[in-house]
RNA sequence: GGGCAAGUAGCCAAGUGGCCAACGGCAACAGACUGUAAAUCUGUCCUCUUCGGAGUUCGGUGGUUCGAAUCCAUCCUUGCCCA
């Protein structure tokens, strides 16, 4: 199967380029996808260009990761509805460095390959560039009002909320980024999620008019859940790849947690399983939806690409120990490597005993309980229980007697949430 | 510089002198039902609370009034139009 088919059966394609499948089989292509530093980590949603670019090395084509030391200082205005604010330079390098380091696992960049994957930085070229050579060289090829029939420039003019010159500017800035490419490392594609098409194209038409080449475009689907809601969020804010953001624990939860349906179109998209092999697994899935199959594969094959092998079996035997059986033995019997390894929530208590539970909760150093009305209300509507019992009375008073092996005492609020407290 | 419009809780959005901690929707959290799903139903959803209440909010500041998210002044921010 090549390429192309391959990602269109994984639904990781949405827009594709006339000729671009040719292109492809013809001779080894260096394709590229720009990552935005809008922050020191990327988190999931990032995870789908990521595995175009993985596909694309497999494939046996050169992938190129640009970090956009450049395009992160004018703000894109693809998918926003209101001006950005700009980063201030200190938190751009920050940022930089961190998105740089976590490309780095996924691709491989050893330079024997013939199709060794490389990194750039937009700005490495676009730092030498004055104002008025931008004008006269790219601002030149490109019609105001080409600029303006896109589709996040449009919706920004017929909105109330206008859009500055800066942002204005950022498809060309990012178009200049593939006219560069294609010249100076014989780029000829670009990928990216699909509100990068404006942006995309207007970098192949640069390359027309500019170098009269031809260069190729296809984007993915944007990820959206089943029911609507935004992808990759949780209680917790954006779900990370940085385990230091999002724990490897949680991170497999997040996964663990989806829906069916969303299970079924994920395992597509964020796995490297044959077709075969999923569609057996999702009939399987269907006949015992209880056994969340799905789920776990799902789960398992993302958290081992992001996190691992070892941190995974770790997490399963952490999540077997909360969710299998006896939570209480799990503690008792674990030694505190294998209990808190894989990051489940956990905090340390420092205060005296003893305390009632609203107090003890507000003040337990996790985010779970916000404050003691909040704790309150938790409890009285029934969703908190400690050492696995049920907490119905807000008076209750906690003391060293709860405490597992002398130092642990299991929180849990609703059926989801562990938190494993440490008392110093 | 001139004219016009707008700024309400995480987001969208009603309210245009007291009945306003502020309608409604989304998101989120808990409960029931389940499969660590989904859908549905119920509750919560500014902060604190001895659950009786208390405190702080409607861009900022100052004012009018017994009483202001609502009226006035001024400043800030944003958009549209004109120069």
């Amino acid at each position: 199967m090549n390429l192309i088919a391959e990602l269109q059966w994984r639904g990781m394609i949405q827009d594709i380029m006339p000729g671009t499948e040719e292109q492809l089989s013809k001779e080894m292509t260096t394709g590229y996808i720009g990552f935005d530093p809008t922050a020191d980590s990327l988190h999931i949603g990032s995870l789908v260009p990521i595995l175009l670019l993985v596909h694309l090395q497999k494939a046996g084509h050169k992938p190129v990761a640009l970090v956009g030391g450049a395009t992160g200082m004018v703000g894109d205005p693809s998918g926003k509805s209101e001006e950005r604010n700009l980063l201030d330079e200190a938190t751009l390098n920050h940022n930089l460095e961190g998105v740089k380091n976590q490309l780095k696992k996924f691709l491989d960049f050893s330079p024997s390959l013939p199709n060794a994957a490389e990194m750039v930085n937009n700005y490495d070229w676009f730092k030498g560039i004055t104002f008025l050579q931008f004008i006269r060289d790219v601002g030149k090829h490109i019609t105001v009002n080409y600029m303006s029939a896109k589709d996040s420039v449009r919706k920004r003019l017929e909105g109330e909320n206008g859009m500055s010159f800066t942002e204005f500017t950022y498809q060309l800035v990012q178009g200049y980024d593939f006219y560069w490419l294609y010249v100076n490392k014989n780029a000829k594609l670009q990928m990216g999620g699909s509100d990068q098409w404006g942006n995309i194209t207007t970098g192949t038409e640069l390359i027309r008019r500019k170098a009269g080449g031809e260069a190729f475009a296809f984007t993915c689907p944007l990820v959206t859940k089943a029911d609507g809601t935004k992808f990759g969020k949780t209680e917790k804010g954006n779900v990370w790849l940085d385990p230091t953001k999002t724990t490897p624990y949680e991170f497999y939860q997040f996964w663990l947690n989806s829906t069916d349906a969303d299970a079924e179109k994920w395992i597509k998209t964020f796995t490297f399983m044959g077709q075969e092999e999923i569609e057996a697994l999702i009939g399987q899935h269907r006949t015992a939806p209880d056994q969340r199959l799905l789920q776990k594969r799902l789960a398992k094959e993302i958290t081992v690409f992001v996190h691992g092998t070892e941190q995974y079996e770790q997490i399963v035997n952490t999540s077997k120990g909360f969710y299998g059986g006896d939570p209480i033995n799990f503690i008792n019997t674990s030694d505190d490597n294998v209990l808190l390894g894989s990051g489940i929530p956990s905090s340390t208590f420092t205060s005296a005993w003893p305390v009632d539970v609203v107090t003890f909760l507000a003040e337990c150093g996790s985010s779970f309980f916000s404050s003691k009305g909040d704790a309150r209300k938790m409890i009285q509507q029934g969703g908190v229980s400690i050492n696995e019992i049920k907490i119905t009375d807000p008076k209750t008073i906690i003391d060293a007697s709860y405490l597992l092996k002398e130092k642990y005492i299991l929180i849990k609020k609703g059926k989801n949430f562990h938190l494993v407290l440490a008392h110093s």
